[in-house]
RNA sequence: GGAGAAGUGGCAGAGCGGUUGAAUGCACCGGUCUUGAAAACCGGCGACGGGGCGACCCGUCCGAGGGUUCGAAUCCCUCCUUCUCCGCCA
C-alpha cells in the first residue's frame, strides 16, 4: 500500500509513476473521496469533542449532587448527528482504503519502462550453455525411465499440472532442498524457519496477493477462509506483521522451504508439458527484513545469494532486470534469474528477487525503532527464490544429460545423494 | 470435542460506569551527583490519525467486532488467542 500522505502531497508524481507501469490511477475518484473525507472527519471530530466536554460536565454536576436531567436532554440531538457522521466517515474511509489496496507499488527509478517482458534488460550472463554432440532431450523425456517423473499417474489422481516422482528422482529433489537450505544457512547467514502452509486472508492482504489476485490462489473450504500459500513469502514475511522490531534485530534474514500452490488460472496452454508450471511445487525462499536505507544493497546481496546456488550447481544462467510492465504488484524492483534449459534451447525463470520498499510493511504494520526513544518506522521487505526446486530439477536433468540418457550430478550435490555421481536410467 | 480462567503501554502489573491514555515497578531518554561508572535523586517517556504556516489544538485506541449509556478499560453479546483440567489423537 502506498502512503496516503504522498498521494495528498504530490499526486501528480504518483500518477505519473504508476502510469509508467501501466496502471491507470483513478485520480478524480481519489480527489473526491479525499475532499469528502477531510470535511467529514473534521466535522465528526468536532462533534466528538463536544460530546466529551458535555459528558464531563454531566459527571461533574452529578458529583456536586445537581440535577443532571436537563444537561442530558441537551446532548440528545448531538448524539444523533454524531452517530450518523461516524458511520458516514467509516464508510468513506473503507472506500478510500479499498481504492488504495488496489494500487500497485511505485517502480524504482532505475526500472526500465516497458509494456511487458520484452522490455526487460539483461544484466549479465554466467556460465556457458553446453554444446552437446547429440540432440538434447527435455526433462519430460529424461524423466521417463523407471517412472522417475510420472505425469500420468499424477493426472489420474489429481489432474494436469501435478507430478509423481519416484526413486532417485524423488531423492534428488529432496537433496536439492537440503542443499539449498544448508547453503543459505551456513554460508549466507539466513535463519531457517518452518511456517504454516495455510494462511488467513489477512496474511495475504499483507503481502499483496489479496485483494486483487484471489483467482491465483487455492482456497480451502473453512471457517477461517484459509488459502494455500502460493509462496513462502507470505508466511515468512508475515512473521514481522504487527511487530515493532529493535534496530539491532535488523537485518532479519530468513530462509524457508515450503510447497507452493498456485491455481494458474489464465495460463491455459502455457507450459502444460512437464514440471515448469505446476499447481504444487517446492521452493526455497529467501526473505529479508531491513532498514529502509539498507534495502538497495540488500537486494543485490539477496540476488547474489540466489545466484550462488546456480553457480554451485554449475548451471548457466542470466540475470534480467524486469521492466515496469513485467513486475509484480507489490514490487518496486525485481531481478529474475533465468536458467539455461537445453531441452527448450531457452533461458527460463528459476528465481525472482524483489524489493518491496515499505509497500508490504505498511500493509503488515511491520516497523522498527531506529533508536532508543525514537518513533517507529516502517521496515523494508525483500524476497527471492533461492531457488524454485522443481525448475532446478529440470535444469539439472537437462544440463546434466549424457548421450546415453544418464544424468551427471554436480559435485557439490553428490554428498546429498549418497555420493552418487550420475543417475543411470533403470533398464526395463 | 467438553468444562473452567484470562487477555490493559516495550515488559510486569493496578484499575468503584464519570475531569483515566490509564496507578505502580522494570526498561528506556535527559539531568544532578561522581575523576569515570554504578547507586541515589529530579524530570521525561505509548501508538495511530486529523486540523493549523506555527506555538499548538483535536480525535481514536485497554485482544477484535457489535451493543447499552449523556459518558465504557470497567456492563451485555459474538468472535479470536492463551492457560488449566477431561476426552481423543499423528
Amino acid at each position: 500500500m502506498l502512503d496516503i500522505r504522498i498521494l495528498r502531497q504530490d499526486l501528480d508524481a504518483v500518477v505519473t509513476a504508476l502510469a509508467r507501469r501501466g496502471f491507470d490511477f483513478e485520480r478524480e475518484r481519489f480527489e473526491q473521496l479525499e475532499a469528502r473525507r477531510k470535511e467529514l472527519q473534521v466535522r465528526t471530530q468536532e462533534l466528538q469533542s463536544e460530546r466529551n466536554t458535555r459528558s464531563k460536565a454531566i459527571g461533574q454536576a452529578k458529583a456536586r449532587g445537581e440535577d443532571i436531567a436537563p444537561l442530558k436532554a441537551a446532548v440528545g440531538q448531538l448524539g444523533e448527528e454524531l452517530k450518523a457522521r461516524e458511520q458516514e466517515l467509516q464508510q468513506l474511509q473503507s472506500e478510500l482504503e479499498d481504492l488504495l489496496l488496489q494500487v500497485p507499488n511505485l517502480p524504482h527509478t532505475h526500472v526500465p519502462v516497458g509494456p511487458d517482458e520484452t522490455a526487460n534488460v539483461e544484466i549479465r550472463r554466467v556460465g556457458e550453455p553446453a554444446m552437446p554432440d547429440f540432440p538434447p532431450r527435455d526433462h519430460v523425456d529424461l524423466g521417463l525411465p523407471g517412472g522417475w517423473l510420472d505425469f500420468e499417474a499424477a493426472a489420474r489422481m489429481a489432474g494436469s499440472r501435478f507430478v509423481v516422482m519416484r526413486g532417485e528422482m524423488a531423492r534428488l529433489q529432496r537433496a536439492l532442498i537440503q542443499f539449498m537450505l544448508d547453503l543459505h544457512t551456513r554460508e549466507h547467514g539466513y535463519q531457517e524457519v518452518y511456517v504454516p502452509y495455510l494462511v488467513n486472508p489477512g496474511a495475504l492482504l499483507g503481502t499483496g496477493q489479496l485483494p486483487k489476485f484471489d483467482a491465483d490462489l487455492f482456497t480451502v473450504v473453512s471457517e477461517q477462509g484459509f488459502r494455500l500459500i502460493p509462496t513462502a513469502e507470505v508466511p515468512v514475511t508475515n512473521l514481522v506483521a504487527q511487530q515493532i522490531l529493535d534496530a539491532g534485530d535488523l537485518p532479519l534474514k530468513m530462509v524457508a522451504h515450503t510447497p507452493c500452490f498456485r491455481s494458474e488460472a489464465g495460463s491455459y496452454g502455457r507450459d502444460v508439458r512437464g514440471l515448469i508450471r505446476q499447481h504444487q511445487f517446492e521452493k526455497v525462499e529467501l526473505v529479508q527484513i531491513v532498514r529502509p536505507d539498507a534495502s538497495e544493497t540488500a537486494l543485490e546481496a539477496l540476488l547474489a545469494d540466489a545466484e550462488a546456488v546456480l553457480k554451485a550447481l554449475e548451471l548457466p544462467y542470466r540475470v534480467m532486470l524486469l521492466s515496469t510492465g513485467d513486475m509484480g504488484f507489490s514490487a518496486t524492483r525485481t531481478y529474475d534469474i533465468e536458467v539455461w534449459l537445453p531441452g527448450q534451447q531457452a533461458y527460463r525463470e528459476i528465481s525472482s528477487c524483489s524489493s518491496f520498499s515499505d509497500f508490504q510493511a505498511r500493509r503488515l504494520q511491520a516497523r522498527y525503532r531506529p533508536g532508543p526513544g525514537a518513533k517507529p518506522e516502517l521496515v523494508h521487505t525483500l524476497n527471492g527464490s533461492g531457488l524454485a526446486v522443481g525448475r532446478t530439477l529440470v535444469a539439472l536433468l537437462e544440463n546434466g544429460q549424457q548421450a546415453d540418457g544418464s544424468i551427471v550430478i554436480p559435485e557439490r550435490l553428490r554428498p546429498y545423494v549418497g555420493g552418487t555421481e550420475r543417475l543411470v536410467p533403470p533398464s526395463e
